[in-house]
DNA sequence: ATTCTTCTTGACAAACTCGATAGGAAAGGT
DNA sequence: ACCTTTCCTATCGAGTTTGTCAAGAAGAAT
């Protein structure tokens, strides 16, 4: 029903490094928090929990950074809301109200979810980086 | 992305509050909050907003209680959502992160809202509380 | 009139989200 | 060796969500 800042700024800060993959050098935090317009002390945890799930590796040191573990074409939107939300995106509470309509809400909410994570699932983070260096080179 | 308590809530008593409409009298708090598994303090907030909405008119008195305003064909899951999500679903965000690749993001939300709401638009009241008595019918 | 039921309202508390702050650890440059 | 840069970790605080609690107002039944 609604995205969450960190989901948001999961997903900007993987697009970056993303496009800044050619460069093959580590990117620093401030670098993306400053291009991407993300608060940086709060990117340093999403990031943090990024590499925890194996979707970028992170080198410390005078010229350290972050950069993808993986190619953008394998990354969907859906790995990286997985990594944020804490992979309860398809997984529905089971602990509803009980009632006896709450079933019939819970197939709904199956519903839409499945609409979401179809939608999610076939976006890649290679075709938002390569869309937005397109949008860039118009300009 | 996630659907709140309160809007949960707020549709388990508008159905129950379909399903009981034949009896043709009001429906006291307690007994919608009893029979949905809903606690009954939170449930009061929620059918005030439900009332300042229109969706719901109140008696109050000895035999009072609360009724549906509109017949539950004309009532939509989202009418209901609207009401207590504070009318921001399809009301994106204008104040983004403002990077370059937030558009990009933003377009693909708006998406995934887009077919959020068509589900929820086709989906009415009387539709849920028709197959909650069905399948309260069959056991 | 009194009492009982029910809605109405406002204040309050626990948990989570969004972010800031501060200090420490590792690695490279000089 | 030293110092800078960068990641890493923990904690703290404001704001929202999710409820709870208690006192009050309005109407029906007796």
């Amino acid at each position: 029903m609604r995205i969450s800042a960190k989901a948001e700024y999961a997903c900007l800060a993987v697009i970056a490094l993303a496009q800044r993959r050619l460069e093959n050098r580590p990117v620093p935090i401030r670098e993306i928090a400053e291009a991407q317009g993300i608060p940086e002390t709060f990117l340093t945890q999403i990031l943090l929990k990024l590499k925890g799930a194996g979707l970028v590796v992170s080198t410390r040191g005078s010229a350290g950074g972050y950069r993808l573990a993986q190619s953008p074409e394998e990354i969907s939107l859906r790995d990286v809301l997985a990594v944020v939300d804490g992979c309860d995106l398809n997984a529905r509470d089971t602990q509803g109200p009980a009632g006896p309509a709450a079933p019939l809400l819970a197939q709904v909410w199956d519903q839409i979810r499945a609409s979401e994570t179809r939608v999610l699932t076939k976006t890649s983070i290679a075709q938002l980086a390569d869309r937005s260096n397109a949008h860039d080179w118009v300009i």
